[in-house]
DNA sequence: CTCCATCCATACAGTGCTGTACTGTATGGA
DNA sequence: TCCATACAGTACAGCACTGTATGGATGGAG
């Protein structure tokens, strides 16, 4: 048997998620990573080949769980879809993965291979969406303005600064989706 | 008089806010710039203090036009609200501003004062759709939870990969700004 | 014509980061 | 006991960029 990895690749790559949450993928620099591990850039090198690797696997790990977390959270809310949907409603905004979304967004804009694992990762929950809209609601093009209304809510909502007064955000945003729920 | 600058601040303004728009603020190089213009970095220290006096002058030059530029757009529409927001929802998405006030947006996530900026902006702008949505809405809640949704609805536009199958994007866009305007 | 302000070039020192080569070191298996 | 595996440390070369110091060049004001 090998010894349990000290730092293992894992490691590597959630430190890396956390740095390019908080700083974008021009944030995620070996030594610093290191540096936040309490090792030195040796032990990175022996993990991956060099820093594109590490900015790979990140992607990959997030490529694969990016849809399916907040979908199996919505699904484990009941039967009813608009239950699910309110469920995103309120868990999207909070979940701390968001920050992680959001920079892999802005990064997609100037990278066209984020941008293709974006747009898979975004369809399928596009996907996802119009399933549960479709269910209580008939007509095609409405189903398709009130998705791209809820997605672009859920997407822009961290992003947004405007304030509402007497409201906090979390209250209009349960005005907002109680309207696409109409 | 003095001789007409060769390469005022203004043009270094400029082309930082390309730069911004491209690669966020890390890819503000005064270096980068300089070769770009055709210039050394001679000028621009004859101009700025150091980089960080040029990223509050981008930040300036921003923040003056950017509520009123999009504002003024849709005053011209008319006299109709619903066609000023119409307006709004496919002059938006295709400004060449765009891409900088995504980039803004992301750098205002880890930059407080940036965010301060953004938060003046953002206010300005939700004031004036609030005021159109007033126009033809009764019902406080409903006008805030609209108005969220159409400010989300252009903001995210740009940032969302995923397709619509047999409509466009464009398509989309219009089906959505009807349902908040029904 | 001369002077001064404006603008730009050049050269240099310094920093932060990458990647590579090489050298330990702890652990478990043969 | 010896060795391979899986890490981790150290040292070095190199690059990209910053900021500074200084020295022109150019053109209008006097």
């Amino acid at each position: 048997m090998a010894a349990p990895a000290r730092t293992p690749r894992s490691t590597w790559i959630e430190q890396a998620l956390a740095a390019l949450a908080e700083g974008g993928p021009d944030a995620v620099r070996v030594d610093v990573l290191a540096k936040e591990l309490g090792v030195t850039r040796g032990s990175f090198y022996w993990h991956f080949k060099d820093r594109g690797a590490l900015l790979e696997a990140l992607l990959d790990t997030w490529e694969q769980k990016g849809a399916d977390e907040v979908i199996a959270r919505a699904e484990a809310a009941g039967a009813d879809p608009r239950d699910k949907v309110r469920v995103l409603g309120t868990s999207v905004p909070a979940s701390p993965l968001m920050p992680v979304d959001l920079a892999i967004r802005d990064w997609a804009r100037r990278d066209p291979a984020v941008a293709e694992r974006l747009r898979r990762v975004d369809n399928r929950r596009m996907d996802y969406l119009r399933t549960l809209f479709r269910s209580f609601c008939p007509d095609p093009d409405d189903v398709e303005a009130r998705c791209m209304l809820a997605f672009s809510l859920g997407v822009a909502n961290q992003s947004l600064a405007a304030e509402h007064g007497p409201r906090s955000r979390a209250d209009v945003l349960d005005l907002a989706v109680e309207y696409l729920l109409a």
